[in-house]
DNA sequence: AGCACGATTAACT
DNA sequence: GTTAATCGTGCTC
């Protein structure tokens, strides 16, 4: 019998330039291993960040305890708190002390849905994982993994390998709620998504 | 110690 | 379209 390939991505797909992960994320698997249970969605939206001179970034302010995940290296986990309420999941990419990640912004379910619904009761599905903060309600992800290597192979939330997407599936624009950043940061298109990736993908 | 704000969400009118 | 919820972070005093 064949041995199954791992799946799980590795360092080196982390460590390149931070609109070239972003784009190629999409139609990976995010997977976190829950309580032995494997809940898990297809990536449909991304957004890059980067580098100080990024006014949208976190790390405009440099180092400090919140970003110093970012200037470690490639292939760890981002994880932040934000409006009170809300956790965000980001994966570090490029070299150490060039400081950048990647929002995951939206995930189409196809493990645990069960679970999923659970946590996101009271939504529609179409709304269950179409968000950061509700990708990591859903998923049960928050500041335990802040700093995870999702390369190690013993971690509990990584990325798999998925169906590639293709250019034609993909709209390119400027990423999501920085209200108050200045221009070009404000608009720069660095936001990667799948539209109707459902539709696309329905039996 | 106090302050303003935020890579959002859900429930409003 | 508007707005409340709710608290960690980084900055100022």
């Amino acid at each position: 019998m064949l041995m199954s390939q791992p799946q799980r991505l590795t360092r080196s797909f982390y460590d390149r330039p931070a609109l070239e992960v972003a784009r190629n994320l999409l139609g990976k698997r995010l997977v976190h291993i829950d309580d032995g249970r494997r809940i898990a969605g297809v990536i449909i939206e991304a957004e890059a960040y980067g580098g100080e001179e990024d006014l949208g970034c976190h790390c405009r302010v440099g180092r400090t305890p919140r970003t110093l995940v970012m200037y470690g290296p490639p292939g760890h986990a981002y994880v932040y708190f934000t409006y009170g309420m809300h956790w965000m999941l980001n994966f570090v990419v490029e070299a150490p002390d060039n400081p950048a990640a990647i929002l995951i912004r939206a995930v189409h379910p196809v493990e645990g849905v069960d679970i999923i619904a659970e946590r996101r009761v009271s939504q529609p599905a179409v709304h269950w994982t179409d968000g950061p903060g509700k990708i990591c309600q859903a998923l049960n992800i928050d500041k335990r993994y802040n700093g995870i290597d999702l390369c190690d192979e013993k971690t509990p939330l990584f990325v798999e390998k998925g169906e590639a997407v293709p250019d034609s599936s993909v709209t390119i624009g400027p990423r999501v709620g920085l209200n108050t950043v200045p221009e070009p940061w404000k608009s720069i298109p660095w936001r990667f998504k799948v539209p109707r990736y459902e539709v696309l993908h329905a039996s």
